[in-house]
DNA sequence: ACGCTCTCCTGGCCGC
DNA sequence: TGCGGCCAGGAGAGCG
């Protein structure tokens, strides 16, 4: 499941290998994902060179030298660079075929990914428009989030999920955040003081930052096709971890729905 | 404007 | 062993 990090590991992964490489030829297997695939899409693409790879939120960007092609790994989407007669297997739902004998393969599950070409301005599409901050970008206040908590009436889970407020906040994120910022994920946003919310923040990109770090060691070759991260598993601290011990206080660890997602939380130590 | 629920899809797991 | 049912998850759509 790609979370932000992942999603900057395959972008650094891939930059240095697919920039300057010129697409061959695009084929699709399938007619849509979240959302239709192009029918022209290969008319569309064939020719155009790969100039760069940039992200925005959980979206991956492929700017071409007519347009830009704009990839989201949905929740099981893994997206590999594999030679030309790699055999494809069950999800193999996309292939870009470059001009070295390697193509860019992606291959997602349960097809909540999605490939769009655009032309003009990607940011300003409407899946990217209302996108709020970077959450590791570097002109974001430290009372951000309290600022933009002000009268906001939802759970504090809920709303540093919120795409509107701060990109890149999955659910297992959000979780362990909240957990190192000590602070309980049904409060109400507004309830927070400064200090509250500017130290979520920090707890925001901090974890956000441990784990792109982790994920450029152990994901850097792409050859895990499982779609299993095992590397931030291990670096859990509350999330699937219902009934054992908080690793602060050993208490036992409880888990609730919010927003019909499940959530993890110590009672003791989150107030 | 806001906050909540539903929905897309498949595979894994559970209980019977 | 088979099968039904439920759950996971990103995020837009749609509702009140």
């Amino acid at each position: 499941m790609p979370e932000l990090p992942e999603v900057e590991t395959v972008r650094r992964g891939l930059e240095p290998r697919v920039c300057g490489r010129r697409i061959t030829r695009a084929v699709c297997r399938v007619a849509k994902l979240r959302l239709p695939l192009d029918p022209q899409l290969d008319a569309l693409v064939r020719g155009q060179r790969i100039h760069a790879i940039t992200r925005r939120a959980k979206y991956l960007l492929f700017g071409l030298d007519r347009g830009t092609l704009l990839l989201h790994l949905g929740m099981s989407g893994v997206l590999r660079l594999v030679d030309q007669d790699c055999p494809v297997v069950k999800h193999d739902h996309l292939d870009l075929h470059l001009d070295n004998r390697q193509l860019l393969r992606y291959n997602d599950t349960r097809r909540f990914g999605l490939l769009l070409y655009l032309q003009g301005e990607p940011l300003t599409h409407r899946l990217l428009s209302h996108l709020g901050p970077e959450p590791l970008g570097h002109d974001l206040a430290e009372d951000y989030l309290f600022i933009r908590s002000r009268n906001r009436k939802l759970a504090i889970k809920n709303f540093i999920m919120d795409q509107k407020v701060l990109v890149g906040v999955g659910n297992i994120y959000a979780s362990e955040a909240l957990f190192v910022a000590g602070i309980d994920p049904r409060r109400m946003a507004a309830s927070l003081s400064r200090k509250e919310a500017c130290t979520l923040l920090e707890a925001i990109q901090s974890i956000l930052t441990e784990a792109i770090a982790a994920g450029g060691t152990t994901l850097k070759d792409f050859r895990q096709s499982d779609g299993k991260p095992g590397y931030f598993k291990q670096r859990l601290q509350v999330y699937g971890r219902k009934e054992q011990g908080c690793l602060r206080c050993g208490e036992p660890l409880r888990s609730l729905v919010l927003g019909q997602r499940s959530t993890f939380f110590c009672p003791q130590c989150q107030r």
